[in-house]
DNA sequence: TAGAATAACATGCAAATGTATGTTATTGTG
DNA sequence: CACAATAACATACATTTGCATGTTATTCTA
């Protein structure tokens, strides 16, 4: 039977169920013994109960695919949000289901429905650093306070404003010189969410999906 | 036995199952029963039936916690990148063992060792929307083609700048009028590693307004 | 170097979980 | 209205999968 340095083979072991688990794909015991190369489901089995004491898993007893990254370590809770092509005028869910691809975002409390991602067009906002093929990832709410940037529905088109309540009236400023604001009746204007996050990829890496 | 509109039930099926996925944790045939309320596992598992029929759902046979959002998903491989405070004179290694923090990254290839995050200071690269606070995604490698926004070492701090190679010397170009570039011989230039993504966060999140 | 800790092996059992069989009531449609 | 489709129920069965028992060899350490 050979025998790896002490707490080399663990750290194979958690690299890969800790991919696992950010990839949403909870491994098996057996997954992991495979991925390793074991041939004994026990050899697996003991480097995931080791994983847990030492606290870097969490495991669900008795749980199928039980294992999971404690929340304190890294204090991320990667979530993936869905990137929409298009915001169209009938609810966000049917845009959901039909998504481009997909973000992994540290949810940090949201709930998972409630993120989504879209492309910025134009160049609107760049006085505020969103620059057109920027990603906007958005938290889903149906109000906004002063100052957020919001992505908000007018008539047909969804768009990436800064937002001022103007008493009765809405009003959708850019961040761009160049642009006008939007003022509308708040009736007018439909807040689809909050911008929490601003990404721009400079790579030729894209978005998966 | 009461019966429900048509589809009515199924949207919520979905909406469950979806949001456990995304959230990385996919659920059984009797957790979805018991999510709804149905009183038999049939109930629930015709419904998934059902939306793997509709290619809304994709299923693993016989595979516990199975089933998977079509298409995209499979895809994504989020690995976490470490943010780094600051870049000591030394390895970059030392540094990552000490994070501020993670940040969830599409991998797409890159090794998760390959891979840290910045925090930018000052405005010498708002011309490329990356703002102060900014966080920069790395690909640690020593070379960079012309054009690159890079992170380099000059001295004892590290910088992101544009990289456009001069010859046996090497311009770091800020993209900000008000900043000079720096020139310098390619033996006084370490190159940490390519931007391949940039982040800001907006907001503290969870929290309406 | 002896003893403890570690890594790995082989195998079996029980709980969790996907899947199938059969039935009843409600809704929708020609 | 008759009939097909749909939604839901009850239950049984087979596979997957977590967990346990017992053993051997290697590495580490006092």
């Amino acid at each position: 039977m050979g025998r790896t340095p002490a707490g080399e083979t663990r750290e194979k072991v958690f690299a890969f169920v800790r991919d696992r688990l950010l990839a949403g794909q909870p491994p098996t015991v057996r997954e992991v013994q495979e991925a390793l190369g074991f041939r004994a489901v026990r050899t697996a089995q003991q480097h995931l109960e080791r994983l847990v004491e030492d606290g870097r898993l969490v495991a669900g007893r008795h749980r199928a695919r039980g294992y999971r990254l404690p929340g304190s370590i890294p204090g991320v809770r990667t979530v993936l949000a869905p990137v929409l092509g298009r915001v169209p005028a009938g609810a966000l869910d049917e845009a959901i289901e039909d998504p481009d691809g997909y973000l992994p975002v540290d949810a940090r409390g949201a709930a998972a429905g409630d993120l989504f991602a879209l492309r910025v067009r134009g160049e609107s906002m760049t006085g505020a650093g969103i620059l057109p093929g920027d990603l906007v990832i958005v938290q889903r709410q149906p109000t906004a306070a002063n100052g957020d940037v919001v992505v908000a529905r007018v008539g047909d088109e969804a768009t990436v404003k800064t937002f001022r309540p103007r008493g009765r009236r809405v009003e959708l400023r850019p961040e761009n010189p160049a642009f006008e604001p939007i003022v509308l009746d708040a009736g007018e204007v439909a807040i689809l969410g909050k911008v929490i996050e601003v990404r721009r990829i400079l790579d030729a890496r894209g978005v998966t999906g």
